[in-house]
DNA sequence: CGGCGTTCGGTGAGTTTGTCACACAAATGT
DNA sequence: ACATTTGTGTGACAAACTCACCGAACGCCG
């Protein structure tokens, strides 16, 4: 589905853009609108667009042949995926794909306008360096934490970034053990002991935050 | 310590380049030699440059702050250092450190000539995301191996990646427990483990490959 | 409503990996 | 020759992962 360019309003990160940059981005770039839970890119699918996410939220995990799956981050509205756009159609043999985890509305750039924009607007490449610099301080920060960090304390960490203000979770043992990179069996013991300590109620898809400071204070014994 | 340019030979992703390429690479590029063991960019110490690499390899690992270490990925002869200039201006506070394994030999391009090229050569984009590619993959590759493959089989591997030709690794229980980010404790039993297989004999800082074919066999029982 | 397949969660048993504490051996320096 | 540093071996225990299986909750449909 295809709209007209809204780009202007999205990306403060572009706020001083040159007019010629303006317009070329006008003229050539289209939004699109995907459904939550398409499939954007993935093994055997690479990207062909450099996507700037207007609404919605991107979820990028890698799976392994045995069938686990670990969340590697996640791109927000404002943000865009440029591992896509370098990566993938450098090397297509990575195992790692992207789902619209909610409704998702992104301005699409060809490749060739992506390279002509690098080539014509400095501060598209700040724009674009400093999103590879976030993606790439999120993966180190990946790889610090299931190389070195207990279970119990990720577990904590990742209830309260997920939970937000709210402290109603919908989402099953499957799922944390997904954003983790671990096996269903180990989230399902560590919640429930967490819930012997009284620290949240369990029913079925749903974790239900009692005590956050005492979630909080495990989660800070980084 | 300073010479005079040499890049042309060495970066043959850099060979369809532009006259007036060369001639800033000529005029601002310079070479420096560092010596093996000298720390290039790390915590408190962001690296102001990118670096193209003519001679020897540069380490990259992260430190926990339980003291524990894991190395990401080597920068070779001819590769750049891509990940440094892109994320380490923008994000101060990561904790990966690079490090000369060998006596290095490098070109350091400052950040204002780094933009210059990226915006006036096509060559040099696709050079630079590539590197930045090649890096990402990478990172993947290491997140893929911690979190999901059995321990004795990333061992083997890497006993036959850091032997290459030769059957004589010199290199302690506790560098390879860097390279793999676990502890030496676990290396140890593991190579001992091999040793009473035959595989391999032990001696202090010495690891002497028996039967490489077999643990070939194991390494790829990916 | 009841039946039925599917998804989700709980749990025991066994293995692998990580931690801690320490002992000893080999190299190094003075 | 002796003390110090560095590298390795090991036992005991804790944490994490795997495998196999169970029953409960839910969605769907007749």
């Amino acid at each position: 589905m295809l709209t007209q360019p809204t780009w202007r309003a999205h990306f403060p990160g572009l706020g001083g853009i040159s007019d010629d940059v303006s317009r070329l981005l006008d003229r050539k770039a289209r939004t699109v609108k995907l459904d939550k839970g398409s499939i954007i890119f993935g093994p055997g699918n690479p990207a062909e667009n450099l996507l700037l996410l207007v609404k919605g939220t991107v979820r990028v995990q890698q799976l392994s042949e045995a069938g686990r799956e670990i969340v590697l981050y996640r791109v927000h509205a404002g943000e865009s995926c440029v591992l896509t756009t370098a990566c993938l159609l450098a090397f297509e043999d990575y195992s790692a794909e992207g789902i619209a985890e909610t409704d998702v509305e992104a301005i699409l750039i060809p490749r060739d306008d992506f390279d002509e924009l690098m080539s014509i607007s400095k501060e598209f490449r700040a724009f674009v360096f400093e999103a590879y610099s976030k993606r790439i301080t999120d993966l180190f920060l990946v790889i610090e934490e299931i190389a070195f960090k207990r279970m119990d304390i990720r577990v904590a960490q990742k209830l309260l970034e997920l939970s937000g203000e709210d402290s109603t979770l919908h989402l099953t043992h499957q799922q944390l053990a997904v954003e983790l990179g671990t096996a269903r069996e180990v989230i399902s013991r560590q919640l429930k002991e967490f819930e012997r300590r009284n620290w949240l109620t369990l029913s079925r898809g749903v974790i239900e935050l009692r005590n956050p400071v005492a979630i909080k204070r495990l989660a800070d014994t980084a």
